[in-house]
DNA sequence: GTGATCATCGTAAACGTTTACGTTAATCCG
DNA sequence: CGGATTAACGTAAACGTTTACGATGATCAC
């Protein structure tokens, strides 16, 4: 049905070498074979076969992405990035929503070799040992977006989430508020969980603020359900609390909530901070003060190191990318006046 | 590097051809070669390579989507749904963020055709002739996602737009309201304009509620700041509206942003009802009451028609998929009594 | 004029599969 | 027992490219 080289080949009166050279313009024919060529070429509105050039050349121009969740604001975003990436370097990536599942994953990754994809994404999610022992048989780079592995130095993309979490509760701070609590979400998560705690108590600490483990409260996950259950246990558990730096905006807009919900007002009487700037943050009631990850340049910034390493430009080290305090209105000051008087409540 | 079938027929001492009749279970062979022929595929670590099957089976067992936007969570939920039924069909997705952009979606089209994909999906956008034309060239089945092609008879997944706002429509008539007005988004939007709009002014000449072109107010898109814009012109226009019609959620949750700043509240003093349903709808606050478009089903059932048109088994035939009324807090009951009292204030 | 160089091409093998066809030996039926 | 059938394989072509290598003729230097 489409043409092939063969027919550009009979048409132009030359053989298959010849057109191919002029396809991938190599030298080794003359201007008026070139024209006669490009011209059967467009008469016959020929275009080559991608899967035969794979063949050969043993490069596909295709990337591997595995998600979590194809559809959650924060990893669309990622893998928005990571397609521009490819969009603007000739690659086509085929996207894998893991689900959470270990065989899933497994199930991908063996499709993924299979269809012999020139590198993989990884994303959010923790590597495991076996995905990673399957991608090292794989034998195709791999970059992490918005995650990193503890044990090997393989090359990833993202945010300083502990500096991240210490600057959102140093800002917390700076507007003059003393009595801090943190929303976690799962505290095993090696990127959202743990490294963000540690940024919240290092900061606490760092500006001699007592802290008391009860001042933080965990969830299972990083929901806007979450959130919203989350907070009046802390509040009940922390009386005098002003601020909230809660680890994700689903947490924060939760707890936003729950906030509305019991009557309080923010920020007039409590203030919270989220993270990650998604798409809701400007659009919540109101508009969410957040630490801003980068997420659409986390996954061109990874899209485009992992093509480096794929052509044998590559400069494989790990790169952190600068978040950014995006100040809205979910964070008020905090006068020494208004504090005394909230102690005086209680 | 990676072993192929070549490497199995040698360790297992047979020839490549029985081990590709195993491979695909054909007849052909007695079951002690099998083993045998099981066993060096396990020890090789052996996994056929999919290119080399697409270039002779001519089928590439992958999928190509166009999206507007990745990221959007309206798309976001189709590609979901796509890659779900893709994923449990054995194929593959490549995901191609078009950005609303001609030459983009052309390049892709390319790409797509060179790639070899084996079916097309098409969301949310309008189908151009240029489009159009490319994939018929292709050869390739296409099906549409949330849209709706009118020359041709193209298969489609998608809602029935007109009778969807009908019924939101339908809905806060029955709570009493009798000055209803519309946000619409982009009035051109074949999907999103035209119909909604028909469907409002449908429900509301079937009520015997009148009628005035000042009702409906248009944005260029159909977004939260849209939608923040809209409501004070539309509320300046059109004294004593007592609920909203909203073209989208976004529209619909901008509008509560704006009656929030206005010191309007709502449900009390204004209704809103949203259209689509996303992750957004539930958050907002108060939670909007929408009209929910199954947007992971569209994207998973019109995966599985392509599959099977590829396949053969094809029913080529669109579908209109079922929409629903999600209610939340958006909208109140207007008893008389309340009505004659906003009368009165004017 | 002659050998060397070079531009311009064609031939054919290779990539890793699938599959039509042929071959061998065993089995079956009468 | 002999011919036909069949199970169990192997051989080789084909898919549509790329590319190493060779071939041809023209050009060049001397």
């Amino acid at each position: 049905m489409n043409a092939t080289i063969k027919d550009v080949a009979r048409a132009a009166n030359v053989s298959i070498a010849t057109v191919s050279r002029i396809l991938n313009n190599q030298p080794g024919y003359s201007l008026k074979t070139k024209q006669r060529v490009l011209k059967a070429i467009k008469t016959l509105n020929y275009q080559p076969n991608a899967v035969a050039r794979g063949l050969i050349n043993k490069k596909t121009r295709t990337l591997g992405i595995l998600v979590p969740n194809v559809s959650s604001m924060f990893s669309s975003l990622l893998l928005k990035g990571v397609e521009d990436a490819a969009y603007t370097r000739g690659y086509s990536v085929i996207m894998c929503h893991t689900a959470n599942s270990g065989v899933r994953t497994m199930d991908y990754l063996h499709v993924l070799k299979e269809k012999r994809v020139d590198g993989l994404l990884f994303t959010s999610e923790v590597l495991k040992d076996a995905y990673y022992d399957e991608i090292r048989r794989m034998g195709v780079p791999l970059v992490l977006l918005a995650t990193q592995s503890l044990n090997d130095s393989i090359p990833y993309v993202k945010v300083d989430d502990r500096m991240a979490a210490y600057h959102a509760v140093r800002y917390l701070i700076a507007k003059g508020h003393t009595k801090i609590g943190m929303i976690s979400g799962n505290k095993e998560d090696r990127i959202a969980g743990q490294p963000r705690i540690d940024g919240f108590i290092q900061a606490l600490k760092d500006h001699n603020l007592s802290f008391n483990q009860k001042q933080i409260v965990y969830g299972p996950s990083f929901s806007f359900d979450d959130g919203k259950r989350l907070l009046p246990d802390l509040l009940s558990k922390n009386r005098g609390l002003t601020a909230i730096f809660a680890a994700s905006d689903f947490l924060a807009v939760g707890a936003l909530s729950a906030a509305y919900s019991s009557g309080l007002r923010v920020p007039d009487d409590l203030s919270i901070i989220g993270y990650d700037n998604l798409e809701i943050a400007k659009m919540s009631l109101p508009p969410l003060t957040t630490v801003g990850q980068p997420l659409f340049q986390i996954g061109s910034v990874g899209g485009m190191m992992l093509i480096d390493i794929i052509e044998g430009k590559g400069n494989v080290e790990g790169r952190i990318l600068p978040h950014q305090i995006i100040e809205r209105q979910t964070v008020s000051e905090r006068s020494k006046a208004l504090t005394e008087k909230n102690y005086d409540k209680q």
